[in-house]
DNA sequence: TAATAAATCGAAAACGTTTTCGAAACTACC
DNA sequence: GGTAGTTTCGAAAACGTTTTCGATTTATTA
């Protein structure tokens, strides 16, 4: 019951706090008598090295922080999980902390972290974030950062992207190639960077194939906690307004979802009337009728290599060694299903 | 850049450390004056005080550990929001790990928690769980420990349930209520007490009102990465087995949704040839057609009441006492919607 | 056997904080 | 001015570990 210390240990044996320390770590200067007996014991006491003690003492705990907006979330929970795989492999825990998309909770967040002394920070932005002292106090620190999918270019650390605006230009490619003449776009929130990439590649395309770009066509949705409410009331909307419409490019599956639904009830048939590619390919997107054409957005590889970054620079600053910040883009593809399948 | 300690400030102003400590916590001796210059010369250098030291000095990191089966589901996920809520409002951070329904992984991170010292674990079990010896090491280091959902009754913890059974009663009920006098039942896992309640529940419901009990008729899914899909494959071997089915009680809103979409590429009409009820209550079961009925299950409730248990415990163990396991069973409620209306 | 080399150990400092307890300084009162 | 009481401070120990460096013991060699 009674937790058990070095000091335990070396006073049943008789030698000291410093040889059991070193036995318990494989020091070459303690015999291989000694080291079993202090192995043996340590493990019949059950000893455990106490946390605390250690942290102290190497300035370090094999801890780090994760910032994102929303947990509830297909995309950002399958990088948690990528962040915790990774972590796991290579002994570090994940405290984890959710923005709510507030800009005054993340940089309290970001505080207690830096108070907490975690040894590295991930953090996606909350679509509210426009200052970025907070995430410069980090650098100033000299701790890891690493942020990934909404991010701050301006910032000086490394980040996690995939290349949105390639990707929005080869989903709108996509509907201008099946035929689509004029084709709407739902954007997400102002601030975020990959919502402003999504849509200048979404113009870029058009402007390419000769198709007028028309700022009517585009609508804003938050991508909060009702973006299927959102989908479905832009769709709505956008019928209203332009019943011309061929092809929707929409941000996000869900809100791509939300739209289908509010078109279906209005009798619009897709692909045949209007086709439509989502974006982040949710599981339920290859499931839904029909299935949903989409860009596939890698969370869980996202999580991996967000950590996999972290980590190379904790080991870095740990030898000295300065880290020159580093973009790793990752590789997306559109996934063509039936929302663009129009057999001709 | 350099790291500021409470020494550091004491040298600047030819006090000891003692004292400014003190007249950071706001001792009562320490004159107002001394106290001004401290927190003056704090808030410039910019002082944090060093978590690491103070752990080791209080014993306690304000840092509690949670261990989930699947963190991408739309259930933990929200639990994990509520806990995260709940413990940011008393100043305690979350460590996160993911069991993979896993046996040996959550033993093993148990074990990580336990050495990391954290002040108490939260854990809702993986499916292959059978044995709790790491379950009673926490308790027998006289940490606080607090199960939700997938419990197992033995363990001498407190735990947040819902009644699975009374739930699963209900729902059955209802099935029949609305005349189903045939109905399924696809159950979950063999292991998980909940999945045990949910088919006894389910059970009993058909006895209590004399229609017989068929074992041919309950299905299992594993409801892991491939629900939806467990779900279609079951609805479509239930057709082949059993054509005279007039209602399913379905495990788990994915799975039901599943088995949904496979009966409505098999021609069957949803809700009058087959009544559906789901379980949890997933954001899209009100979304898509026919919508479904199914059980609120709540997560964020459920996980903001295992914290607050968590926090009475860790209070109770500061102050000497000893706490009485409590089981703590949340309200749910029956949603009636489409996959259930017969208009007769 | 003496000198040297190798093997084995432990004292002590350090990490930065909290808290106890005694000492010093100051105030008030007769 | 002396006593008692109050206010203000700081020395020191403690939390449990890691690591340096010197000391001691044992083995090796000429």
């Amino acid at each position: 019951m009674k937790i058990v210390t070095l000091r335990d240990i070396a006073e049943q044996l008789n030698i000291s706090v410093t040889t059991v320390s070193k036995a318990l770590k494989d020091y070459p200067d303690v015999s291989k008598k000694t080291k079993m007996q202090v192995r043996e014991l340590a493990k019949t006491l059950n000893y455990r090295p106490n946390a605390f003690a250690v942290n102290l003492r190497t300035k370090e705990s094999k801890t780090i922080g994760l910032i994102i907006p929303v947990i509830v979330h297909h995309f950002f929970s399958n990088v948690i999980k990528g962040i915790i795989s990774q972590a796991e492999k290579k002994g570090y825990l994940v405290i984890i902390l959710q923005s709510d998309e507030s800009y005054t909770l993340e940089k309290k967040q970001v505080e207690l972290l830096l108070s907490q002394r975690v040894d590295g920070i991930i953090i996606s932005l909350a679509n509210e974030t426009a200052k970025y002292n907070h995430l410069n106090d980090i650098i100033a620190q000299d701790k890891p950062l690493v942020m990934f999918d909404k991010i701050a270019k301006i910032v000086k650390c490394s980040k996690i992207i995939i290349d949105d605006r390639k990707a929005a230009y080869l989903a709108t490619q996509h509907l201008i190639d099946i035929g689509c003449k004029r084709i709407a776009h739902f954007r997400g929130a102002l601030l975020p960077q990959n919502s402003i990439d999504r849509f200048l590649g979404y113009k870029k395309a058009l402007l390419d194939n000769n198709l007028p770009y028309d700022p009517a066509l585009v609508y804003i949705c938050e991508c909060g906690d009702m973006s299927f409410e959102e989908g479905k009331k832009n769709a709505i909307q956008l019928m209203e307004d332009h019943d011309d419409i061929d092809g929707i490019f929409i941000n996000t599956d869900l809100v791509a979802i939300g739209a289908m639904t509010a078109l279906q009830n209005l009798g619009v048939k897709i692909p045949e009337d209007i086709c439509i590619v989502g974006f982040s390919n949710w599981f339920m997107s290859s499931v839904i009728s029909p299935s949903l054409t989409t860009i596939n957005q890698p969370g869980f590889e996202m999580g991996k290599a967000a950590f996999k970054q972290l980590f190379r620079e904790i080991k870095a600053r740990k030898k000295g060694k300065h880290f020159e910040p580093k973009t790793v883009v990752l590789e997306t593809e559109l996934i063509t299903r039936a929302s663009t399948k129009i057999t001709v």
